[in-house]
DNA sequence: ATGATTCCGTTATGTTGTAACATTTCATTC
DNA sequence: GAATGAAATGTTACAACATAACGGAATCAT
């Protein structure tokens, strides 16, 4: 798994292959990826930046595709859940998923400055949270990592 | 540091060694530890458990210690800026420091079920945390790792 | 077609957190 | 011990984030 966040890419190709993961996805499990669920996708796909669930709301409303505050919560909810997006805890906001598919559980880094958020390697910090439950005899269930700071473009 | 949330260990003691411990830190640095922060910080000592905002100001209502929002959050800020005290991301909560005084940036493991939380060793996240930011441009300033799981109390 | 299920629209409300300003408390200096 | 300035608290009002509950529409399997 690589970064994607602070990387230049082919973004009209990364939202691409990722909203059709996404559809590939939802028909082998048999989830339907409905209109309000693909269009926030595609909104959270536009930037790798985290958005609040009103943010996306307001985009919503723009287009006619629902108003209310569930129907954007519900949609956050299925995407979470299939693992097409995340939500950043500390900013209560939410991130389009940069691998849809791959293993999850993943950790992020998210700029102060612009909330751009990359996706990185989890797996080391696993092994040590393991370690450290172990030693507790604490089950870990789930490992959040969260690194706050500045990103390529501006730290300046 | 050794991490302290599930084991036993002589609880009064805790509490004083902690409080005695922001006592000092705060004559030290020349700022002061009121009644609603000493005893907000009291109430988090009580258990090793998270206490959400509102919770912690329920208690000091009924003590007629002060009743609306702004004084709770206050005092979480002061206790939380000073490492006396630190939140919990994922629940919105927040718990005693339980090593008051050691370098701070912590890590968590808090049960699920029951909101207990161990304070563990931070060191070797910052590490991976360090080396993943440096590979991308990003200049990490603050680590959150939360895990979440079972105590082994409740892992019944 | 019909019944079951899933999804959506909507109202209402709950929870978490802050801005702004008035008042009090406290330490210092005169 | 009064005047002053800084820090802390009291209070009102509101902003931001999130969910419960219910009715109706779309979709799917038979």
């Amino acid at each position: 798994m690589e970064p994607v966040g602070f990387h230049k890419h082919d973004h009209s190709k990364c939202i691409q292959d990722c909203l059709t993961a996404a559809d590939e996805q939802c028909s082998d499990k048999g989830v339907r990826l409905t209109p309000v669920r693909r269009r926030t996708l595609e909104i959270l796909l536009q930037d790798h930046r985290a958005l609040g669930a009103y943010d996306l709301l307001d985009r919503l409303r723009e287009e006619g595709l629902g108003s209310q505050p569930p129907v954007i919560y519900r949609a956050l909810d299925f995407l979470t859940e299939h693992g097409f997006a995340h939500k950043i805890e500390r900013l209560n906001a939410f991130v389009a998923c940069s691998h849809p598919g791959e293993s999850h559980a993943p950790s992020f880094l998210f700029c102060r400055e612009c909330s751009t958020v990359a996706e990185a390697a989890h797996g080391a910090f696993e092994e040590i949270a393991e370690d450290q439950a172990k030693a507790l005899g604490f089950v870990a269930e789930r490992v959040m990592v969260e690194i706050e700071g500045l990103c390529p473009d501006c730290r300046g």
